[in-house]
DNA sequence: ATTATAATTTAGGCTTGCCTAAAAATTTAT
DNA sequence: ATAAATTTTTAGGCAAGCCTAAATTATAAT
């Protein structure tokens, strides 16, 4: 699997910091899938860099800085994640990649992405032409619908009926 | 700077071949800014790997396998620019963008942003929620425009006139 | 309270992808 | 054709991110 990195794991320790307050090595260990030993070299890191407070044999909690790194990190990941949906992605597959990119993403890309999910989530004329991507996708067939004579667009008839 | 994968490499090469024919150690170490030393290891590799031929002070060409690879990697590259271009992202960052994306992205993913580019290419409809789109990550307004009378739409009006 | 079980940490090791410095081969200039 | 300059390779090193095995600490059961 690839390498795992710090908002990988400030991420997770939010995620079940959530269910249980104090988040312990064997925790992320067996969520992120790698070795107990590897979580604790991971937490010397993460407190060293001020992310989490961490007290050898009790857990940890994330710091205010560790907090904000977290929050980000899910929102990029949530946004993208229904980006992809709405683009058709399964959303097994969306999850995964939204995993990845997430990291890697500059943020005025990030932005543009974030605007068009609002966009598309205004309903309406965003619902129009995403059910005419659809039909392009399956069909491959490229078909307009005639302003003055919506309701004979092939695309939409299926959903009206 | 970011770890380089094989696809980064073959990519390389393939599109410095293209100039030149065959390609040296230097071309691509400062074509990725990187140690002239780290890419013989790196042309050992991947002529272990049957990407490349590889002969010692003889420059490298692309086998089959890795003019394949090249091509499908550089082909993912393009289309996610035109993607990101699309929604508005600057040229740069999108080329920046695509080359971190390209070498993480799932295929199904992958395929869907090529049918979304396809889609919006086909123009006319496309350029109209594409136009709504942009105003909106401008305004912030999201303005729908009546079918029945689209030359009174705001978004629209600038572009007729 | 003692023992057994489970969780955590330490210690040491491996691989990958880079680096620098020095050696070797090739190319260029005279 | 030889010397100088350039390119390429070799050798050795380093950090990151993981691992296993063994030691330590904490927790649960009797």
């Amino acid at each position: 699997m690839r390498k795992k990195t710090i908002e990988d794991y400030v991420e997770m320790i939010y995620i079940l910091q959530n269910k249980d307050e104090k988040v312990h090595t064997n925790n992320i260990a067996s969520a992120l899938n790698i070795n107990p030993a590897s979580v604790t070299e991971i937490f010397q890191k993460l407190s060293d860099d001020g992310y989490i407070n961490y007290e050898k044999y009790s857990g940890v909690t994330l710091t205010a800085k560790g907090k904000k790194t977290a929050v980000a990190t899910k929102k990029k990941h949530d946004t993208l994640k229904k980006f992809l949906t709405i683009l058709g992605v399964d959303e097994k597959i969306a999850d995964i990649d939204a995993c990845k990119i997430e990291h890697i993403i500059n943020s005025e890309t990030m932005e543009r992405l974030t605007k068009f999910v609002e966009f598309v989530h205004q309903k309406k004329e965003g619902s129009r032409w995403i059910d005419h991507f659809k039909y392009f996708y399956e069909t491959g067939e490229y078909v307009e619908c005639n302003p003055l004579n919506e309701e004979e667009c092939p695309v939409h008839m299926s959903k009206q009926q």
